[in-house]
DNA sequence: TTGAAAATTACACTGAGTGCGATAATATTT
DNA sequence: AAATATTATCGCACTCAGTGTAATTTTCAA
């Protein structure tokens, strides 16, 4: 008993990538034309079980805490088998994880459609609050308290913060690639991520008092004066 | 075979911290008055043994890869039983990890010994550069290809530097306790650590071709002319 | 010397993750 | 519709990391 308790959306967990970005078998789907792909039964299956077994291993990890769950815990609870499991994850850590993998890259999504003519602090500042917007205040605190119980998904993610970095200055330099300026964008890049962590770690000790949104643009507001 | 070759510096580690700093047996010897504290038997054998284990460890793993190597492996090479190197470490991965965790107690200890009226920036780097200086490049380099092929321990050494930055924001906010200048000081500590995340990716891309103090240099030369 | 503390070990156990191969479900082609 | 390919599911056996326990030996201190 790690985590426990733990107030409000859980059945409807959103902003999910998938599982398996990395692997090699699910999360690409054969992509029907355009307009009515039609999804196909195997399409539609295939989710229900990803979320069948998010939902199962944080329900768990809340239950019993991440390290006195099992995987097969998990799998039966999500109606498959134990081998079936890793079909869909890499390992038990990935549950967690794979609900913050996608940051970086719809980060950078939204990085790409922003005005032609925005400063790039701007322009982050905006990719990141809207990225943000999207995910849930309550899913954002569960999932967080989760990744602090274990050490492993705790390391993971934060080195996925440095992936985020990485991945925000290549769409930077991409963007303005005026050789003059890479250090500029790096520093950048690493303040726009600083401030998503700082924004994070307020939001999950205050317990979600105060909107991310609102946390977010504080930090950037702090950092900049300083710049 | 992940890893392979390796020259230099290899029988003679050197700024090994230690083991187990974080689980609670070893690490903390009797301490001797003063002057000569005598440092007995029990003593130089565990500094002995725990020197064994890491020079087995990053043998093995620079010939078999850090994934083929067994700790009944590592054991068996530094004349140990299995069970005994739990003893000395929590996990085969903390061999290479607490070659790297050390660093930050060092920075704040060093940061500590920075003249008065140094400037918070100043005093940051001259600190970093200090401790940097005492490592062997090749070692450092060497350790740094292992942390590479494992991404448990890239993701945990990536980790550690989130914990260099809260260990450094705190010795700096206690030496410049202005409440004002707080965000300044976080955003310092990102700086500086983002510096060294720097100054390391170069030395490692580089094969370390230029010593790591000129990388540190620059790297905050770049960082501060952007602030 | 004697008794406490620390170090070493064996043994047995849990659980994560993998390789292999079989079978079933879905999709595609003819 | 039947044949064929692809994908999903599963079981089994295996390796290996890591832990709990308890016994034994080595070092230290009184």
């Amino acid at each position: 008993m790690d985590v426990a308790e733990g107030r409000g959306g859980l059945e409807k967990r959103s902003g999910a990538t998938g599982g398996m970005s990395a692997n090699g078998k699910p999360d690409a789907p054969p992509e029907g034309p355009q307009g009515a792909p039609r999804e196909g039964l195997r399409e539609r299956k295939r989710r229900e079980t990803l979320r069948r077994i998010t939902d199962a291993g944080i329900r768990l990890f809340i239950e019993k805490g991440h390290d006195a769950t099992t995987l097969d815990d998990i799998a039966a609870a999500a109606g498959i088998s134990r081998r079936t499991f890793f079909y869909y994850f890499k390992s038990k850590d990935d549950i967690l994880l794979s609900l913050q993998s996608g940051l970086g890259d719809m980060i950078v999504a939204a990085l790409r459609e922003t005005p032609p003519d925005t400063r790039p602090l701007d322009a982050i500042r905006a990719a990141i609050v809207k990225v943000c917007a999207t995910i849930p205040a309550d899913d954002m605190i569960v999932i967080d308290r989760l990744m602090r119980s274990s050490p492993t998904v705790q390391a993971r993610k934060q080195a996925s913060y440095v992936q985020h970095e990485q991945a925000l200055f290549e769409a930077l330099r991409e963007r303005w690639p005026d050789p003059q300026r890479e250090t500029r964008l790096r520093l950048l890049a690493m303040l726009a991520v600083g401030a998503m962590r700082l924004a994070s770690d307020t939001l999950s000790r205050e317990g979600g008092k105060r909107p991310i949104i609102d946390l977010l643009h504080e930090a950037f507001d702090a950092l900049e004066a300083e710049i």
